[in-house]
DNA sequence: GTGAATTTTCAATAAATTCAAAAAGTGAAA
DNA sequence: TTTCACTTTTTGAATTTATTGAAAATTCAC
């Protein structure tokens, strides 16, 4: 395989995994691409890269702008915008986890303050209130340790963190 | 808002959380039925409370079943089968982590080891080289901090471990 | 063993999501 | 102020995924 079709064969297997993560196909290879590019690219050189539509290739750009995965690039003297990707894997993974946290632990965190305490009036009950209370320990615990996570530094993750829990 | 009305939103709200969650809204709705039932339910029950056709309660149940998140129960003297859910939610939790680890985190190890080493032969490839070498690396920590949760108990995630990062 | 009860499978359909094309908007330069 | 290059939004078509309904297979109480 040579380098160019490893390239390409990153920017394509990137799509697919996007979907197994939430993220549309278009979105994860304009990301893909973007990260295999060595310089910025316009919305017009991804859609051809692509074959997509400008309506989707902006569409996609703007959510991973939204992300905070892909910065505008402007040069001097261009009207065009041109688009980056964030190449700091470690702000890449901060970055998905912050959008995964908002997506699927935040909307648990919500149900539970909405349910509140469930005062158990009879044994059947009482089981109800521990699953209400466990979810709730398990919840803020990953929340807090996602924080920590998102407010940490690559070394900490990758260094300590690991030799501590070895 | 009464016990059972907590129960009912509970169950509702777990339906739309699974569907952030790759996890397809009757499926979560069935193991919020069955998380807040006191006792074993059959699948004409469940079919029931939902108000879902047989053939989707059967499916859901055991894609359930294969994530060993619910256990059949069966009843002697009774043909049918009753279902009744995984309550110790740091099982449940690690049973999570297994099929989305097996979902999303094991393609893109698979990608990695596909697209191999990049010899990079200028400072253009040598920026891609390093993408694959950064995702390589934090794939890998992911992997077998994951790895590690699954095979923790409960109070290594909860005591122990949130001591020590703190 | 038989047959009613129950579970499983699967083709058809419905619903949700993704995407492309076209229309509308924006603002810089003529 | 008009045109041009580009961006954004909207819409409906295509694709994918979830659900139903009904037939087929299985099970076990009798």
């Amino acid at each position: 395989m040579t380098t160019q079709e490893k390239k390409d064969k990153f920017v394509q297997s990137w799509g697919s995994i996007g979907s197994n993560w939430g993220i549309n196909r278009t979105m994860a290879q304009i990301h893909a691409l973007l990260l295999v590019s060595s310089k910025p690219l316009s919305a017009m050189e991804i859609k051809n890269e692509l074959q997509i539509s400008v309506g989707n290739a902006n569409m996609n750009i703007r959510a991973l702008i939204d992300w905070g995965l892909v910065h505008k690039e402007l040069i001097p003297g261009q009207r065009k915008e041109f688009f980056i990707a964030e190449k700091d894997m470690w702000e890449v993974v901060k970055r998905v986890v912050i959008q995964r946290k908002k997506k699927e632990l935040e909307p648990i965190l919500r149900l539970l303050n909405d349910v509140g305490e469930v005062d158990a009036k009879d044994k059947d009950e009482e089981e109800f209130a521990k699953v209400i209370k466990d979810l709730e320990l398990y919840s803020n615990k990953v929340d807090s340790t996602l924080d920590r996570l998102i407010n940490a530094d690559s070394n900490w993750f990758v260094g300590t963190f690991m030799k501590m829990i070895r």
